[in-house]
DNA sequence: GCCAACGTTGGC
DNA sequence: GCCAACGTTGGC
């Protein structure tokens, strides 16, 4: 069984239209510098997974489409690129301290659903997304709040 | 191993 | 731009 995920992005560096745009609509999903974010890459997150793609720091944040993993965790090349912003002095090729997985554009919604719409769903009240300080950049999502989900953003789900 | 200082995230 | 929450770092 597939599982379902959620993945943070700021619009104004990589959007869900970026995403569309890129070559074969798939893209790696570099820069995830946190290490409960990598171990779920590296533990538990499996191609053919579903993702709910998610605008933070935009107006308003909000849950815009879905895609799915493509390819399974393998190192993160940037953290060995001096003149990248995600590079780490500590990582060693030999020994990688950061993945990431790649991820293709599925579908978009045809209504996003708006952080205040999911805070508004008392089925959604225990989203990890929702709870307080949350910061996780990836996290996982319950086969029932996905499909929720999908049925606010007007799309059947499957 | 504690914890203060610092940097980052992300909603508002 | 503010600031609360959180993760990481580094001195001790």
């Amino acid at each position: 069984m597939p599982n379902y995920w959620l993945m943070k992005t700021e619009p104004n560096t990589f959007s869900f239209d970026d995403l569309k745009k890129s070559p074969k609509k798939t893209t790696c999903w570099e820069g995830v510098r946190n290490y409960q974010a990598r171990n779920l890459m590296r533990d538990e997150i499996k191609k053919g997974d579903n993702v709910l793609f998610y605008h933070s720091n935009a107006d308003p944040p909000a849950v815009v489409g879905t895609a799915k993993v493509v390819k399974e965790a393998y190192p993160d090349v940037f953290q060995f690129d001096p003149k990248s912003k995600y590079f780490d002095a500590k990582a060693k090729p030999e020994e990688p301290r950061w993945l990431m997985v790649d991820i293709r554009y599925d579908k978009p919604f045809v209504h996003p659903v708006s952080l205040p719409e999911l805070r508004e769903d008392p089925r959604l009240a225990d989203m990890a997304l929702l709870r307080k300080g949350n910061r996780l950049s990836i996290q996982p999502v319950t086969p029932a709040e996905w499909k929720r989900i999908l049925k606010l953003g007007g799309l059947a789900s499957r």
